[in-house]
DNA sequence: TATGAATGAGATTTCATTCAT
DNA sequence: CATGAATGAAATCTCATTCAT
C-alpha cells in the first residue's frame, strides 16, 4: 500500500512539523506517526531513529552550507593574496548573497535548526560554523601575514568574538526577517560595521 | 532530622550539577535527589516543582541583572541629555563593568542560564534582555530627538540587530573566557566597535 | 507478540476486578497491569488513560441505557395522549422489563457503575438519569397539559423526589437482588406505589 | 502559642472546607493544615489520623441522629400497640420533625456525610440508617402481629425498599432544599404516599 | 503545643525502540 | 513495506505519616 516514497515523504513532513512545535527533544515520534497516519514500524523501516529522522531533513542543507563556505574561502584566497586588497574595503557581498539565498531556500530546514534542534547533534552547529569559520579566516591572515610580512598580533578572542557576531547577525535575520532582500540588505550593513575597522578590532 | 539547611542546600548544588550536565529538561528530579542523598519527597517540601527549584538557583541574578540595566538607564538620562555628549565616543565603560561584574559573580548561574536553560521558563532570557534595552534605547533616543530636535529614521531591524549583537558578545565572552578582567577588556572593544559608528548603522 | 485481542480482554478483565475491589479513584493502573500479567506501556498502547480504561468498560451499557429510555418516551406519547389513559394506573411494565433486563445483562458493569464510579466521569451517573427522566416527563406533562387543558400545578420537588425514589428504587434492587425475575417483580411494585397516588404526589 | 482550642477549631474549619471541596479520599491534610496556618504536626497531635478527623467533624452529627431514632422506637412502641392505631394513617409526624430539625441543624456535617464521604468509614452511612430502621421495624412488626395475632407475611425485599425510599428522600430533600421548613412540608409528603398504601407494598 | 523536616511508597503517564507477522 | 502489539525504564509529582526538637 502506498507507493515508494509516499510514506516517507508523509513522514518528513510530519516530522518537520513536530519538530517545528516542540523542538527537537520533546518531539515525539508517536505523534508524527500518527499524524502521518503511519506506524511507528513504517518510520522504523525508513530511518533508524528518531537523528536519523532528523538528519533527514536538516542533514544536506547543513552540509551544503560548509560546502558554500569552503568554496568561498578557496576561491577567496588569490583575491585577498592580491597586492591592492584592503580588508576594511570588503563587504563580502558575493558571499553574503550566496549564503543568504542558500538559507531562504532552505527555510523550513533553517528555523528548525536554528531555534529548535537542542537535544540533536545540530544542538551546537552555531558554534561549528563559527568555529570552522574561524579556521579558515586564521588560515587566510596566516598567509597574509606570509606575503606581506606583517606581524601584527591577532587577539584571538575578539576573532573568535567578531566571527560570532556576524554568524549571529546571520541568525537574528533569518528567524526575524522572512524577506530574502531585506536580510541581505541588513547582513550587508553587519559586514560594513565590522569589517569598517577590522584591524583595530581584532588585532591588540 | 538534618538540621539548618543543610538539605536544602545539598538538593541546590545536586540540581546545579544536574542541570549543567543535562540541561534543564533531561535533567532528573530523581538524579538530584539520589546524588544529595535525600527522597524526592524532602524536594517537594523545599520547592515546588522542578520549575521552581531551578528558580532558586538564577532566578535571583536575573533579577538583578535586570535592575542594574533598569538603574543604568535611568541615570544615564542626565548624562545623554548634556549637550557635550556624542553616541560614537560613549564606550558605556561603567555598565559594562557593573554587568561583568555581576555576571562573573555568579558565574555558575549565568553559565546554567546561557546554556543549560532549554525547556525552563527562562529559555529566552537573552531575548528578553535584548527586548528590554532595545526598548529602553528607543526612549532613549526619543529624549534626545525631542531635546535636540533630529529627525533621523531609525532602521527598528538594524537597532534591534546591533543590540543583539552586543548582548550576544556578553553571552559569548562569559561562556569562554572565564577571567573576569580578560572578559572587560574584550566587551570594551566590542561597545567600542559596535558605537564607533552607531549612526552610519542604524540611521537608514 | 500476544495475538488477537487477548491482551486487551486480559487488561479489561484485570480492570473490573480492580475498580470492583478498590473503586474507580483507588484503583491502581499499576496492579490492573500486573494482575493481567502485562506492562503499563501495553496498556497505554489501547487505552488513552484510566479514563479511558473505565470508560471501556461502562461506556456502552451507559449509552444504550439511555437510548432504551429515549426511545420508550418516543413512544410512549402516543399512549399516554390517547383519551382513556390514567397515569395512576401505568405501571410502566414494559419499560420496566427492557431496563431491569439491560440492567442484568449488564450486571458486571452496572455494579461498577452504581457503587465504585467515585472520581470517574460516572460518578453523577444517578443524578443524569434522574435529570434526563425528569425533563423528559415535564415535556410528556405539558403535552398532555395541552391536550386536556388541565392547569394544576407541578410541585417540582416532589417531582424530582419520585423519580428519584424509583430510579434509586432499580439502584437497591440491582445492588440487592441478583435474581433478574424478582427484581423485576419488586420494582413493579414500586411503580404501584409511587403511581398509585402520582396526581396527590407531584400536584400541589 | 495560639491558647488551647483556637488551633484545633482552625483545622476543623479548614477540614470542613477541604472535604467539602474535594471529598473524604482526595481532601489532602497538607492543604487542610496549609489554609489553617498549622503545620502536619499541629494536626497530629490533635488527630490521630485523617480518619480522626473526619469522625471530629460528623461524627456527634450521628451519633445524635441514632439516638433520636432509638428514642422514638422506644417512645413508639406504646403507640403503635394501642388498639385503634392505624400504620396507613400515621405520617410519622414527629419524628419527622425532629430529625428534619436536627439535621438542618448541622447542615455543614449533613451535606459531608451525605454527598463527600466517599473512603472514610462514613460511606455506607446511608446503608447502616437504613438498616438500623429496618431492625427497629421488624422488631415493632413482630410485637404487633404478637399483640394482635396478624399472620400477614412479609415482603422483606419490598419492607428494605419501602425504607430505603424513605431514607433517600430525606438525603435529596436535604442536598437540594435548604430551607427547613420547606424541607419538612415535602417529607410529610413523602411519608404520607409510602404509608398510603403500606399494607400493600410490603406485604405479598 | 507545635514546628519543620523527611520518609518512602505510591500515583499516572510518556517515550524510543523492537519485532513477529 | 508496513502493521500492531508490547517492552521496560524513566519521568514528575503527591500523599499520609513520623519524629526529634
Amino acid at each position: 500500500m502506498g507507493n515508494d516514497k509516499e510514506t516517507r515523504d508523509k513522514l518528513i513532513q510530519s516530522a518537520k512539523a513536530e519538530f517545528m512545535d516542540k523542538g527537537y527533544n520533546k518531539a515525539s515520534l508517536r505523534s508524527i506517526c500518527a499524524n502521518a497516519g503511519v506506524t511507528t514500524g513504517a518510520l522504523y523501516f525508513f530511518f533508524k531513529d528518531k537523528a536519523d529522522l532528523y538528519k533527514a531533513i536538516v542533514g544536506k542543507p547543513v552540509d551544503e552550507l560548509f560546502e558554500i563556505m569552503q568554496a568561498h574561502f578557496d576561491e577567496d584566497d588569490e583575491i585577498i593574496l592580491s597586492p591592492d586588497y584592503d580588508v576594511n574595503d570588503d563587504d563580502h557581498s558575493e558571499v553574503a548573497q550566496l549564503l543568504i539565498h542558500h538559507i531562504y531556500s532552505n527555510y523550513d530546514a533553517a528555523i528548525l535548526l536554528l531555534t529548535k534542534s537542542q537535544g540533536s547533534e545540530y544542538e551546537n552547529i552555531v558554534d561549528r560554523i563559527v568555529d570552522f569559520t574561524e579556521s579558515k579566516s586564521i588560515e587566510t591572515m596566516e598567509k597574509i601575514a606570509e606575503s606581506k610580512g606583517k606581524k601584527k598580533k591577532v587577539n584571538r578572542y575578539m576573532l573568535h568574538l567578531v566571527i560570532h557576531v556576524v554568524v549571529d547577525s546571520f541568525v537574528h535575520l533569518v528567524t526575524h526577517e522572512p524577506d530574502e532582500k531585506k536580510a541581505l540588505a541588513n547582513i550587508r550593513k553587519v559586514f560594513k560595521m565590522t569589517m569598517h575597522n577590522w584591524t583595530d578590532t581584532v588585532f591588540d
